[in-house]
DNA sequence: TTCTCCATGTAAGTAGTTACATGATTGG
DNA sequence: CCAATCATGTAACTACTTACATGGAGAA
């Protein structure tokens, strides 16, 4: 059985969902889609590579499993995967924080623009994240089912998601209230 | 002159730094380094055929001014560059928020990790956090300089960065409050 | 019967980075 | 004289997305 195989974070997330219990690719293109899609997306395009560069490694093992005449192929974590997923957080020392907004981009440049424009795109910023932070408050219940089935820290991640949009919105009132204040 | 090109998102980037006075491609990439690219990144790769782009559109001017035998091009902001700059804004209809992070992701499923690592991945993200917030901190008299100048919106983008993190750091000890209280 | 969901897989394209190639200037 | 900085440009590569191709199952 291969060991410490250099793995993509793409299968690492995939081996990841199918430790918490994602069995086909299907399933796990859904789960990221409701779960860590607001800090780490995914396609279905790198998942199917994905699941059989894990098999070939022993970290998941696969049958199928037709339903009806539908083809079907589901995987398992194996103890190799459990470990590899455990030793994947110790090993990387760097953690980049990736962070891609448009909105933030044109707020920058936001000083060639008449006021009117400006104050738009600035409630427009603002109200992307009030949004964000009202849907992510939206999936609450669902953590906290997860809570009292063992998994605490998809809860946290929700918290982070929910705590730094709220921010966002925070700093865009503080700014408005700024410069209606000097005119 | 060509008139609403399509142009792409690092092109505006382009544009918007010649806008606030950066001269060669080199000073493109240093201000960029300095200011947006805590949500904004891009290469010298993309700079220079953007640069060309820009100047094929009207939207800049370059010329010729080497220092010394060293070669060196300037570029100037057009009118139709800057009416180009301040129409972007209010046209594209979604701002979309795209965060990559692995640390977010490690920490989702940190439910299968002994409590000693998990506790470590934590910190690890916190202190992430920490230091970034620390040092967006750090950079607030520039950004009091250049609100002297006229550019206030700079500093709103400052202070969101400073916000998220405080945000995600005041997220991550509520967490290690509620596990000790409960744990 | 027709729409939505379940399901897998890949080819082609886009976007971006890293590395290479080159060389002058400035400051210690 | 050596290191850091200023400066431009591109080829090769990596990562990822979109679109295509296919089709069964279940519900309305």
């Amino acid at each position: 059985v291969a060991n410490d195989l250099e793995l993509s974070t793409p299968a690492y997330v995939v081996l990841g969902m199918v430790g918490l219990g994602a069995r086909s690719g299907y399933e796990i293109k859904r789960t990221v889609d409701l779960s860590i899609r607001f800090f780490w997306t995914i396609s279905q395009a790198q998942i199917y590579p994905s699941l059989g560069q894990l098999e070939a490694a022993g970290y998941i093992t696969g049958r199928d499993e037709p339903l009806g005449r539908r083809p079907r192929r589901v995987f398992e974590i194996t103890p190799e995967g459990e470990r590899a997923l455990r030793v994947w957080p110790e090993s990387a020392g760097e953690l980049p924080f990736e962070l891609r907004d448009i909105g933030m981009v044109k707020l920058f440049f936001a000083d060639a623009l008449d006021p009117g424009p400006a104050r738009a795109l600035l409630g427009a910023v603002r109200r992307r994240s009030d949004e964000r932070a009202a849907l992510l408050r939206s999936i609450r219940p669902t953590a906290e089912g997860a809570e009292e089935e063992g998994n605490v820290f998809p809860g946290l991640t929700l918290e982070m998601g929910i705590a730094f949009h709220e921010a966002m919105v925070d700093a865009c009132d503080a700014f408005e209230r700024r410069i209606s204040r000097e005119g």
